[in-house]
DNA sequence: GTTAGTTCAGTTGAAAGCAATATTATCGGCTAC
DNA sequence: AGCCGATAATATTGCTTTCAACTGAACTAACGA
């Protein structure tokens, strides 16, 4: 009897600690995670897979350019379809054949610049190049150089190439379409990932049709086809029984509403089951997941105003208080008035009038405030600020500010 | 009541200044021949 | 002699300021019925 009430208590324990987890695994919702199937993009998979096919008997393929909004799967699809190619080509004794270089051009720090580009390309293929030093065509030198040495089909991935474009112009796209024409034993094929459509107009038309010989477009997925893909990450992620089919629904029905973006449902999910571990719950309901919604749009806000340089943040600051003092109707003169007084209480030096109606502009395109030109007749023209954050994130923000800014 | 003109309070665009970085050119030292 | 890396010289950026033209409706005044 006293041996059974220890097994007993063991149990229950155990139990209760583990009935309390709530995640499974939880790094199969990040970003990094690559599942085996993904739903709802077999089209565009099979597309990609079809192009790219000749390589594997040492033909080079067309360049592809790939489009659709952020968290629509084309870097996962892009991945997943040249892993495989890379495996069948392998098993068939090409492997050496074939090289597939990625680069995220949105990693900026590491590739703002065509020198830089063109270095960690040159750092993927095993080859070592200073910082810094050399000029530019030393580098297209070399990389052909390297691409030429033996016999290979080189695929070179461009994520998010239209922030390249922005950084540095079209000139390394240019040049890298340009280089197939000189080598001898080798091909280059680009693969361009971009989710901004307009971009590949403002190209130099040259550039434009040869990197997009063929073009994929992911759209944007709809609350059914999310729902799909959280069921099955769920079932990696989360212990049974812990996500209900309705919050999968509400993650999935959010996220439809922000142009179809897997992404922000899968952090949805993950953000909504953390703090459902948080508040010790054992599973997620639907209040977590709003919860989560608003979390998510906090962090965000945040994570602009943190980033923010300090001129900006004092024009912020400025229109903050305004706003404590319950003004209405704010104007970029009543602004301008409360930034002066700032900049002289922070020892900054003010910027003109001119200046501060850019970076009230820049807040308002960051969407921290709201700011609209109106006329006003006879007592001119300006723009009227307002801000619709919650009060819980402005305070937020004047407690992050609270250290730095008076 | 309508129309034409004014006026205000910034907005917007272009050009130019300036400081911080990035890129290129040059030079001296070192190694190999 | 030829190569390498360091340093000076030059170019490019990114952020600002300066200048000036532009805006659009409230307000006014003149117009005409």
């Amino acid at each position: 009897m006293e041996f059974m009430a220890q097994i007993s208590l063991n149990e229950i324990f155990k139990n209760y600690i583990e009935k309390r987890k709530i995640f499974k695994q939880k790094d199969t919702l990040s970003i990094q995670f690559t599942p085996d199937n993904i739903p709802h993009r077999e089209k565009q998979i099979l597309q990609i897979g079809m192009i790219l096919a000749p390589i594997l008997r040492g033909e080079k393929p067309s360049n592809i350019f790939i489009y659709g909004k952020t968290g629509t799967g084309k870097s996962l699809c892009t991945q997943h379809t040249l892993s495989k190619l890379l495996e069948t080509a392998k098993n068939n004794g090409v492997g050496n054949e074939l090289k597939v270089v990625y680069i995220n051009c949105k990693m900026n720090k590491v590739s703002d610049t065509e020198y830089r580009v063109l270095s960690q390309i040159i750092t993927s293929f095993g080859e070592e190049v200073p910082f810094t030093g050399l000029p530019t065509n030393k580098l297209y030198q070399k990389f052909y150089n390297l691409l030429d040495a033996k016999k290979q089909n080189a695929i070179l991935v461009l994520d998010e190439i239209d922030a390249l474009v922005d950084k540095i112009g079209d000139n390394i796209l240019y040049n890298l379409t340009r280089i197939n024409q000189h080598l001898k034993n080798s091909k280059l094929t680009i693969i361009g990932i971009s989710n901004n459509i307009s971009f590949i107009n403002n190209l130099d038309p040259r550039v434009k049709s040869s990197l997009s010989e063929e073009e994929i477009i992911f759209p944007p997925y709809n609350a059914n086809e999310l729902k799909d893909i959280l069921t099955e990450r769920v079932a990696y992620a989360f212990n049974d029984g812990v996500v209900s089919p309705a919050v999968i629904a509400k993650c999935a029905a959010l996220a439809a509403q922000e142009h179809g973006d897997a992404r922000r449902a899968l952090d949805l999910l993950r953000v909504a089951g953390e703090i459902a571990e948080r508040m010790g719950s054992d599973i997620v309901t639907e209040e977590h997941v709003d919860t989560a919604e608003k979390k998510l749009d906090t962090d965000k806000v945040l994570e602009v105003v943190r980033n923010q340089p300090k001129q900006s943040q004092c024009v912020l600051l400025s229109i903050l208080k305004l706003v404590k003092n319950g003004a209405k109707g704010i104007q970029t003169g009543d602004i301008y008035d409360v930034y002066l007084d700032v900049c002289k209480k922070n020892h900054l030096k003010p910027l003109t009038q001119r200046r501060v109606s850019d970076l009230i502009s820049e807040l308002d395109t960051f969407g921290i405030v709201n700011a609209r030109v109106i006329s006003k007749g006879r007592y001119g023209r300006t723009r009227e600020i307002k801000i619709d954050l919650s009060k819980d994130v402005i305070e937020k923000i004047e407690r992050l500010f609270a250290a730095e800014l008076i």
